[in-house]
Parts: structure tokens; sequence; C-alpha cells
DNA sequence: AAGTCCCGACCGATCGATCGCTCGGTCCTT
DNA sequence: AAGGACCGAGCGATCGATCGGTCGGGACTT
């Protein structure tokens, strides 16, 4: 793992992938027709059936594709680390952040056509979610351990963490007032403040 | 407004709204047939239309009638607060959560299918939204003017926070370990402390 | 060098199925 | 007698997918 997990350089979509990607984005996967992939893509309809066997398949590559990225990338994020709960913690949820932001349109549409796919692709895709998750759940588990957290269910903080990151990519817009440093900086935040409710100062809110 | 804002009775869906909604909440609104409903609904496809001019209203009544009964209960719950900025937070939240708990499926559906909905539509329900997170940024605005909270942009942390009480629809089931009263305190403190980065304990994370 | 073959890339035309929606009618209540 | 509630049948349009084909270029034979 050369690479920086930091560093999210160009995707590797296929012209056909790309024109899925940002119909899916835009009308969803079922309101999404084929001619209107190929017609975006600059080709015909069996233009597109060449390169890939169904529609059901455009999704489950683009989606696997986003998927596999983002675990490689978290994982490489957690032993890049120090080590500790809190420093594994901040890596993975940076790592998270960064992805929502630089595949905010596969991140958005691996979150919201989940219910699209075949039951078989589906679990494929909900276990990487679900492994994805579980890293934030150990993270902050340990954290308690060792006193750096404190929250009383790490997979519910872990579920609210995940959840507030995805959220990003459905607003997120490249062109916006908040460059990726500050968003990066800003949610950071709020996720160590939902694994940490210690961090309540005392005396506040009686 | 003699109804205690807390509580969320029985929708008034009928037979056919309640059909629609269970399957847009299943498979989307494109993802949804006429045929299906009418099915789910125990009605034939004109007798779905003797009572709804197309499919498009079917989405807009669902959506129109969760959105105007958030409204309600939200201006009821700032209403019946103690006026101070931190009151008025905590009980627009809570009656955010409480709202998303009790119409998970009309929220869930308000959230996945904004795209799906005519423009004109479209834009009375994102008008709606827009009240209900501009309810949140100026509590928390008058709130840092007052010290009660600490946060660099308001504005941004109401989109967190109501992204993060949107999202409690996407997983919770009125059978899971959880109850309504746990989760309403687990995520009002999680907005507390994304609306207040001073609770931040000194010392803590250098 | 010329001819033959083949294969990947792609297209126009069209398949059966399903889509949202409507027509003309029946039944039941008032 | 009238009207609301509802249905069987079917409309034109569009869906995902497939058919038989064209075309350019590299490999191979002669």
């Amino acid at each position: 793992m050369a690479e920086n997990w930091r560093d999210f350089d160009n995707d590797s979509l296929d012209v056909s992938l790309r024109a899925a990607l940002d119909c899916f984005a835009a009308h969803g996967y079922h309101g999404t027709s084929i001619r209107q992939i190929a017609d975006s893509a600059g080709l015909s309809v069996p233009g597109i059936y060449h390169h890939h066997r169904s529609k059901q398949v455009l999704l489950d590559k683009v989606v696997g594709a986003a998927m596999e990225e983002l675990l490689v990338h978290t994982r490489a994020a957690e032993k890049d680390s120090d080590g500790t709960p809190a420093g594994r913690f901040d890596n993975i949820v940076t790592a998270l952040i960064l992805f929502h932001l630089a595949r905010r349109q596969q991140a958005f549409v691996a979150s919201t056509e989940m219910r699209s796919m075949a039951p078989d692709v589906r679990a494929v895709h909900v276990r990487s979610r679900d492994e994805q998750q579980h890293m934030i759940t150990s993270a902050i588990a340990d954290g308690i351990a060792t006193g750096e957290f404190d929250c009383p269910s790490p997979v519910d903080a872990a579920r609210a963490i995940s959840s507030l990151c995805v959220s990003i990519a459905s607003w997120y817009r490249n062109d916006g007032t908040l460059g990726p440093d500050q968003i990066v900086e800003q949610y950071l935040g709020f996720c160590r403040r939902i694994a940490d409710q210690a961090q309540t100062a005392p005396g506040r809110r009686p």
C-alpha cells in the first residue's frame, strides 16, 4: 500500500460506468433507463451491453468499486495510526470523511440504492459496510476500556458516526463555501463528541 | 393545539396512501408500480385512481402529510419551551427525533424520494425542510450569543443535526433493543454536543 | 505485399413485458 | 333515480434486453 490513505486519485470507472453513476446519482437506479445511460456515455444501447451484462451489474460495479476503495483506505488509515484507540478512531473517521468528499456520487448511490440491488449482491456490500462500521465500534470500545472514550453503547455511537459521515455526500459540492480540510476538522469534532460524552463540561446543562 | 407535541397518534392515511407508503419505503418511488400499490391496498388499479389522480400525487400526499405534521409538532415544541436558546433547541430536536421514530417510513420516503417529485411539488417540501432546519439554526445562533452554545457555524451544525436525526429512520425498528426514550436521550446528547464544542473538557485530546 | 481471417467494438431494429393511466361498465347505498 | 366505489379490459409508451449485422485493425498465410 504505497499510496497514502488520505489521497483519492481519479476513479477508474470506464465511460459506461461513469455515465451510469451520473444517472443513478441524479435520478436513482429505477428512475434511470439504459437509454439515458447510453446517451450520457455517447454510446448506443447495445454498446452498453457489449461491456456490461445488465443494468444490475452496472450498479454492482459502481457500488463495488467504491466499497472496495473505502475499505482499502480505511484499513490503511487504521494501520497508519499510533495504535491507541483515539488515534485509530481519528484516522478511520478521517478516512471515512475524506472518502465521502472525494467519492460523493458513489457514496450517495451506494447508500440510497442498496435496496435496488439483487439480494446476493446486496449481501456482499452490506458485509463491507458492516466491517467498516465495526472498525469504528471496536476503536470506541477499546477507547472506553482505556478511558479515552465514554459512551453507553459503542455500536450505537458508531452507527451515528457512520450516518453522519454518509450524509456529507448528500449536500457537499466541490464549489461550496467549505473546503475539504474545514469539513474534515468540523466533522471529526462532531464524531469525537458522539463517542465521548464525558467531554460534557461538568455543571453545564445540570 | 390542544395536542401534546410529544405524542404522535395514528396517522390519517387512507388505505391507498398507506399501501403506497409501504411500497415506496420498500422499493422506492420508481421501483414501485401502481399494480403493486393496488395489490397491497386490496384494490384494483382503477380503484387507486378513483381516490388519487396520479402516482405523483400519491407521493406528494404521503410526503406532504408528514411534512405538515413535523412542522406543527416542531412549532408547538418550540412554543412549549422555556424560551431560552438551549430550551428551544432541546424541544425542537426532541420533536425531530420523536417524529422520526413515530413516522419512520414517511420520513424515510420524504428524504430519499425528494428527487422523484415534480419540481414545483418538490419546491414546497424543500421549503418546509428549510424552515424546520432554520429553527435549529437560529436556536443555536441565539445560544452562541448567550454563551449556551459554542460552534463555528450554526448552519453547518444544524445541517449535521438534521442529518443525524433523519438517519434514525433508516435503521430504527419498533422491535429493536433500544426503546424510544433511550434513543431520544442518546441522540439529544449527540445533537447537543454537535452544537456545543466547548463541552470538550480542557486538556482532553491536546 | 497482398490477401484472408478473425475479433473486439459498436449500431439499427425490434423483441416481449411492463409501465402509468383510462374507458365503459357493475354494484351498492341512499 | 342518482351517485359514489370500484373493477375487467385494454390503451399507447417505454422498459430492459437481444438480434443480426457493420467496420476497423491486428495476425497469419502465401
